[in-house]
DNA sequence: TAGGCATTGGC
DNA sequence: CCAATGCCT
């Protein structure tokens, strides 16, 4: 009789691409059960929201990342294409699995699934269990006083930093168990996710998806960028914030490792700046989780009745590949358009002039932004879109709207963003930038080929502010 | 350059 | 009663 292998565990890949500080690799070593790696595509199971385009090329460079690090200790990832539940079952039973563990995803339809999932599993005699892996707070451990979820970012994260308490930091594991090939396993490179042309080689000049990837981008904001950041984060024209976004995103670091990591490091106030901004990543997630409908609908619904403007491809056109004729708007655009991000900024004063100055429904700006970021993630794109929109969380007690001239003045003073980003203004001297019509002749002249503004900023200032009046009565 | 805009959640 | 990533006069 040959001796029994060590039964499994398959741990589910997700969102959450790396080997450290992963809850449900570590579930699987302590129960003593042998990991086996498994990614499944199933877009279709994500409902409305799929991953776009810039976030699936992403993936594609991420699974290849976490495979290698699997390889290098003696496993490596079990990739597969199809219904989640019917090929975790099927792997599970050709590997003898005892258990499934993932980490937990709160988009509505994946976490709807996932109920399902564990459910179908456990009745067929898997244990099945799911953890955090990617928050500082699970969604529904921090309440108001009268138990309600909130609604406002400040007390939400003054709640937060009195709960406190990050999880220690874990290795990844050294070796892991060797597999044999499982029925139905499919190449990395049989998903498509990687564009066909290439257009997202411009991408990895910047960046280096992975686990890898992520640590350095970490240890380089805190070595460069952190003693800066409260100020620095503002400027586009600076590389000075993290860009850990994508890497948060794809899981490929734990929130609570860059904490905990920040921790050592860089003088308080900073710091604190720059927690409060992964705040703001538990606080989307928070809304989200609490407010499903929040990537498709208003928050607030006295807004369902705001006078949108009548949809314009044209516009919209313009908006999407930066030829506004706005030069700040028109560099972020194209900067998302090139490198697959923009600064947070700048996401700030495009998303505001598409949902102000042209009054086009923010969802059009949440689509475009999820199609064609790397960081694309639902919760921060609903929540971030509907704050500017002001149909959100958070809400102004006036209806905000950017002024981009002087959002570009303040935050690009010398115009190098626009410069990097909208060649045809590179001749201008650096004030002319932000508004080169205004520049008068000389300005003009140098302009060539860009286009100009396709509206009239204080003209389509006062339509949005007559069109939000208009709500009032209501 | 200080004050007006004028809402809402949470303590 | 405080606070909320802004603009305009």
């Amino acid at each position: 009789m040959t001796p029994s292998p060590t039964p499994t565990a398959l741990v589910w890949f997700r969102d959450d691409l790396r080997l450290r500080d992963h809850p449900a690799l570590q579930a699987a070593l302590k129960a003593g059960l042998a990991p086996v790696p498994v990614y499944i595509h199933a877009p279709h199971e994500e409902g409305a929201w799929a991953p776009g385009a810039a976030s699936d090329a992403w993936r594609h460079r991420s699974l290849a990342a976490l495979d290698a690090e699997l390889r290098q200790r003696g496993s490596r990832l079990h990739v597969f294409a199809g219904e989640s539940l019917a090929t975790l079952a099927s792997v599970a039973a050709s590997t003898g699995a005892a258990a499934v563990f993932w980490n937990r995803r709160h988009e509505p339809a994946i976490d709807q699934r996932d109920t399902r999932i564990r459910r179908e599993l456990r009745q067929l005699g898997l244990r099945a269990e799911a953890f955090n892996g990617s928050l500082l707070f699970e969604p529904w451990q921090l309440e108001t006083r009268a138990g309600d979820p909130f609604r406002v970012f400040t007390p939400f994260w003054k709640a937060a930093l009195q709960a406190w308490n990050p999880p220690g930091l874990q290795p990844a594991p050294d070796h892991l168990p060797t597999m044999d090939p499982v029925p139905g396993e499919v190449a990395l490179a049989a998903l498509g996710l990687q564009p066909v042309p290439r257009w997202d080689n411009t991408f990895w000049d910047e960046w280096i998806p992975g686990e890898q990837g992520a640590a350095l981008a970490l240890q380089a904001f805190i070595d460069s960028k952190l003693h800066t950041y409260s100020e620095g984060r503002d400027r586009p024209d600076r590389a000075l914030t993290s860009r850990l976004s994508p890497h948060l995103h794809f899981g490929e670091i734990a929130p609570w490792r860059v904490a905990t990591q920040l921790d050592a490091a860089g003088p308080p106030d900073e710091r604190a700046a720059f927690l409060r901004q992964l705040g703001w990543r538990e606080f989307a997630h928070h809304v989200l989780r609490h407010f499903p409908h929040t990537p498709d609908d208003n928050f607030n619904p006295r807004f369902d009745d705001f006078q949108w403007a009548q949809p314009d491809a044209a516009l919209l056109r313009a908006w999407q590949r930066g030829n506004t004729g706005v030069p700040i708007v028109d560099a972020g655009m194209r900067e998302l358009w090139t490198t697959g991000w923009m600064h947070n900024r700048v996401r700030m004063i495009v998303a505001s002039f598409l949902t102000k100055n042209l009054r086009i429904h923010w969802r059009h700006g949440a689509r475009w932004f999820h199609d064609t970021l790397v960081d694309a993630d639902l919760a921060n794109n609903a929540l971030g879109w509907q704050w500017v929109a002001g149909t959100g969380v958070d809400a102004a007690p006036y209806f905000r709207v950017f002024n981009p001239v002087l959002q570009a003045r303040k935050f690009d003073p010398q115009g190098e963003y626009i410069a990097r980003w909208v060649p045809e203004l590179r001749g201008l001297p650096a004030r002319a930038r932000h508004a080169p019509r205004e520049a008068g002749a000389a300005g003009l002249a140098a302009t060539q080929g860009y286009p100009h503004p396709i509206v009239d900023l204080g003209e389509s200032r006062n339509d949005a502010l007559a069109a939000f009046a208009r709500l009032k009565g209501r």
